[in-house]
DNA sequence: GCATATCTCTAACGGTCGCTATACAATTGC
DNA sequence: GCAATTGTATAGCGACCGTTAGAGATATGC
């Protein structure tokens, strides 16, 4: 066994903990007195553990991302129809962005939109791995398309990026305090952008989302 | 003529600095030596001419909604067709939030997101605005569907709700780096959520944004 | 028992935060 | 000219920032 006095607490539980906070207030605005208070542990002993706030944060930003917001990929892997794909994502985005017992909204989207000049490789991380999701998202739409799902004609990135907009709107307007019922309206108002499958590229109603 | 030495910069100049300089970092990380080097002046100078930093931060918010961000109200007061004013107002953010000679996105929904909870009263000020905004498009939506431009049954809280996320997700892209021809087909593909005129209240195309 | 290893606690480091006292500069009124 | 007034520059306030040294606590190995 390892010798040494045993840690006082969970490993585990401490980084679930910080990632509720960065989560709540995003990485800047969350001070390690505020992290230290809300894990009820000391600054050394998160230091020992964790090496330092960036690297916490990562570290969180990673649970996360395999955790609470592994709904987006899995949707996306799990549905084999782009549609249903799509539509499984907004739907449980707008569960999950405002679970009553969870920070409202999306780590990925809201923890440094808001960043002072020197954490600003943190922002660009987290846009990196947005982008990451859009990229996600654009290339079902590509498959769908070569499969006859979705009209030849189909712009997949502009189709991406609204359906990326739209879950960043979801999530702010979690964080502004929309009902889940609202959000699912968001999500149900969002999937009216879809191309119809009768389209022939020429129809009005799927201009947007063709080129 | 009035007494004592003049001040050395003009006070509407560095009023519109920093704006510009809240609008990139929000407001709790807008650092007080962020703005005095941005604009120029000494913190003494600074304090003297706008009280404190949030004081500052208010008078700044104040006059992006009177300037930059008066496109929201101008679109959905001028326009008498709802639908002509919605359309108008996500085109006229498209090129509002991608301007490159302006930070990217907006400040209304940006400056707040991630704050301390020292700031929580700068946090639901906006948040507050961003009601009223939301609130303003329902009004304009209600109208509308009295006077039978819309389906009878339209839901307009969910619409306008709608239409109030797609902003935020569009000056999330534009922050994201979205081009204005990204944001411009977000603007189209969300239109297409507008229910259509000719629906009677059952057409499952009008369904989120009907009861 | 004792050496060793690891964690925790107190206290403090240098740096930056928002903010301001004080001294000096530049203007007007007379 | 000189008093009065107001802005600017330097320098520093107390508070908090992220971080860590050093001392004490608690385990294992033998």
């Amino acid at each position: 066994m390892r010798t040494g006095r045993p840690r006082s607490f969970d490993r585990d539980e401490a980084l679930e903990g910080a990632t509720a906070v960065f989560w709540e207030h995003g990485y800047d605005a969350t001070s390690i007195a505020l992290l230290t208070s809300a894990l009820g542990i000391g600054a050394p002993s998160l230091y020992a553990a964790f090496s330092d706030k960036r690297a916490l944060f990562l570290e969180a930003l990673d649970r996360y991302l395999r955790t609470y917001g592994a709904f987006t990929e899995r949707a996306l892997a799990e549905e084999s129809n782009a549609r249903a794909a799509v539509e499984r994502l907004l739907r449980e985005a707008a569960a999950a962005y405002s679970r009553p017992d969870r920070p409202r909204g999306c780590l990925l989207i809201t923890a440094a939109t808001n960043c002072s000049p020197q954490s600003a490789d943190i922002a660009a991380r987290l846009r990196e791995l947005r982008a990451v999701g859009a990229r996600t998202i654009e290339d079902k739409i590509v498959a769908a398309t070569r499969a006859g799902e979705l009209p030849a004609h189909t712009d997949a990135h502009a189709l991406a990026t609204f359906y990326a907009a739209v879950l960043q709107g979801m999530s702010a307007q979690a964080r502004d305090g929309a009902a889940k019922t609202d959000l699912e309206r968001i999500a149900e108002a969002a999937l009216q952008a879809w191309p119809s499958a009768a389209s022939d590229g020429t129809d009005d109603r799927a201009g947007p989302a063709h080129k």
